[in-house]
Parts: C-alpha cells; sequence; structure tokens
RNA sequence: GGCUUGGUAGCUCAGUUGGUAGAGCAGUGGACUGAAAAUCCUCGUGUCGGCAGUUCAAUUCUGCCCCGAGCCA
C-alpha cells in the first residue's frame, strides 16, 4: 500500500477535471503539482477549481502560502512528502495532478541535493556582483571557478548563473561538488506515471484561446487589482506568472485590452510547448494523445486492484 | 474623378544607389536542482500586390491595372 499516481499535462488540457472525475469512481486523494495554485488568492488565472468544488473535492497543496511569501521545489518536495504519507495513513492512493514539470521531476528523481538555504545577506551579495560587473566577467569567473559546471549554463543565462554563485557562497564549495551531494530518500512509491501530450496542436491552441477568454470574463483583471491593493508594496513571487504579468501591464497602461489578451495567449502557448517539452523526456511515464476517460480509468482500476 | 501615400515572412515593419532580402513578435525544436507559469538556447525561400516595358539582370527604374489609407473635389 504505497501507490501514487501522477498525472501530467500541459496547461489547458483539462487535467483538472479529469482529477476529479477520477476521485468520483475511486477512492483517491488528490495532490496538486503546480506552483502557483500554492498562492492563496490567485484563482482565476491559475485555473484554480472553485471554492464549491474545493470544500467538496479537497486539493492538497492548494492554497497552501500567502501571497507574499517564497516558495520553492525543496519546501513543495518536503510537502508532497507530507502529504503522501498523510494519505496513505488515511488508507488513501494520492494522485498528483499538474503540469509544474520540475517539482513531478524533482518527485520522481527522489528529491533535490543536499544544500544550505541561501541566506538574504548572500543573495544580496550576489545582487550586487550582478549590479556591478558585466555578465560576460560574470560568467567568465564561473568558468574559472567551476568549469564542469559552467559548462552546462548559456553565458546568457543570468538566472542559472546567479544561483551558482549562491550555491557556492552559501554552500563554501565549488557548486558541482555541493550539487553531487545527496541524502536522499530513495523513492520507494509504487508509481503509476500517466502523461498528456495532445497530439493536435492547434485544437490546444483553441482551448487556450478560450480559456484565457473566459479567465477574464470571470474577472481575472479584479482579482490582480484586489491584489494589488491587498499588497500595495508588497513583491509578489506569483505576479510574473502567465496572465497575472500582463494584466499589470494593462494596468500600467503599458499595453491595451488586445494586446494584454494575444500576449496572455502567447505566453500561454509558449507554457505548453516547454511543458510538452519536458513530457517528451520524461520517462517512464504512460503517454495518451488527450484525455481519454475510458482507457485512463481502465488503467488506474486495473493499477489500484493490482 | 484628381492628388498624396502604402502593398516585402502568419503579424508589424526595415532594406536593396538594379545582382532575387532581414529584424522584432508569433510559431518550432531544445536546455533546465531551492522564484520554474521563471530563465535561457536553436531554427527565417518569402510568386518582395498583378501584368507588361527598359536591361545581361528588376522586388528595386518606367507604364498600366488591382487593393488599402489620407486629402481635395
Amino acid at each position: 500500500m504505497n501507490k501514487v499516481i501522477s498525472l501530467l499535462g500541459p496547461t489547458a488540457s483539462g487535467k483538472t477535471e479529469f482529477a476529479i472525475f477520477l476521485k468520483k469512481n475511486f477512492d483517491l486523494e488528490i495532490i496538486s503539482i503546480d506552483s502557483v495554485m500554492i498562492y492563496k488568492y490567485f484563482n482565476i488565472g491559475t485555473a484554480k477549481p472553485n471554492e464549491s468544488i474545493l470544500k467538496k473535492i479537497p486539493h492538497k497543496m492548494v492554497n497552501i502560502i500567502e501571497p507574499f511569501e517564497k516558495f520553492s521545489v525543496a519546501k513543495f518536495y518536503s510537502n508532497l512528502l507530507d502529504c503522501i504519507n498523510e494519505a496513505h495513513s488515511k488508507g488513501k492512493v494520492p494522485i498528483l495532478v499538474g503540469g509544474s514539470m520540475m517539482y513531478f521531476k524533482t518527485f520522481f528523481s527522489g528529491g533535490l541535493s543536499d544544500l544550505e538555504n541561501v541566506s538574504e545577506s548572500t543573495k544580496k551579495k550576489v545582487q550586487e556582483i550582478f549590479a556591478s560587473k558585466d555578465l560576460e566577467n560574470i560568467y567568465d569567473f564561473l568558468k574559472k571557478l567551476d568549469p564542469l559546471i559552467a559548462k552546462n549554463i548559456h553565458p546568457n543565462d543570468k538566472y542559472r548563473i546567479a544561483r551558482m554563485l549562491e550555491i557556492y557562497f552559501s554552500n563554501n564549495e565549488i557548486p558541482s561538488i555541493a550539487l553531487s551531494r545527496y541524502s536522499r530518500n530513495v523513492q520507494c512509491f509504487n508509481n503509476l506515471n500517466l502523461s498528456i501530450i495532445p497530439n493536435d496542436r492547434t485544437l490546444l491552441h483553441n482551448n487556450i484561446e478560450k480559456r484565457t477568454n473566459s479567465m477574464i470574463d470571470m474577472g481575472l483583471i479584479d482579482e490582480v487589482l484586489d491584489l494589488r491593493n491587498k499588497y500595495p508594496k508588497q513583491f509578489l513571487p506569483a505576479m510574473s506568472s502567465i496572465g497575472y504579468k500582463q494584466v499589470n501591464q494593462y494596468l500600467l497602461n503599458d499595453i491595451d485590452l488586445l494586446s494584454m489578451k494575444s500576449k496572455i495567449m502567447a505566453a500561454t502557448r509558449q507554457l505548453a510547448k516547454r511543458q510538452i517539452t519536458w513530457l517528451r523526456h520524461l520517462d517512464a511515464t504512460t503517454v495518451y494523445t488527450s484525455i481519454d476517460y475510458d482507457n485512463i480509468e481502465s488503467r488506474v482500476r486495473d493499477f489500484l486492484k493490482s
């Protein structure tokens, strides 16, 4: 009794509805694998199930932190293990549903390297380096410090170069050594992994268009306004996610309503593409080209019986 | 009807003093271990509106035609 079902798919592929359908037929516990739905009050733009659905059909890992809090894969992973254990202790099989593929990857590979947390002062130090030096120089520094790690990072990838410096300063070791240190709990679950890779991109794009329009109709702009009023000067990590970012640009008069919509749709399509790239290369999952209710349901039924 | 102006990649446009063209966006494929819905990389042949003329050579010059915008009647 250590079964775990995973259902992964790109945005707008209908996985959430499908998980709810499965939950009605089997004794499952839904655990969301979504880096933005974890935030409270980010509802419409994340396509989060509404409150009455969440009440009837609880989703773990949804609405677990405040908008101004910082989250991370590490926090996600330890939370996830707790949720899985809790479900198992209740005799339920957890079903992990979502599209945050790095989170899934972390779960499948049994966790992250054993690293020190990065302190605020270290973060600041790294920021100052980036403010005072050219990216090129910083990359050269990393290349001399740790050629192995630099090889895997593109010189333009500011984000990852910064992260490697943070790792270096917090662990007092070069990143490639620090990252190779694991205190992993070996993945000891009995997994059923199901992926949705839509074979009809046009259909997916149409769904994205419909869903974006309906988000706006449902009041996405008001949701962003409310968040801005509630947290006027705070940095909200989820504000840089799709939908929220573009509505903010619209509210600042940087773009008009029409281009706001088309930018949201484009960003969503790009997200779906990246998610599909992950799915093509994550192994050990059974791939479906669309949500095939009958086939997936019988697959789940067999798995639960076994 | 006359004058002005534009018609170049799916979209917005640049360019060729005549040698068949290139950016941004979109799209595609990919990378990705603590903000990942983030961050980053790869990929550009299109009757240069149509027909004819000049020319060794026209998308570029000339003429006519078609379509759009503006102004004048």
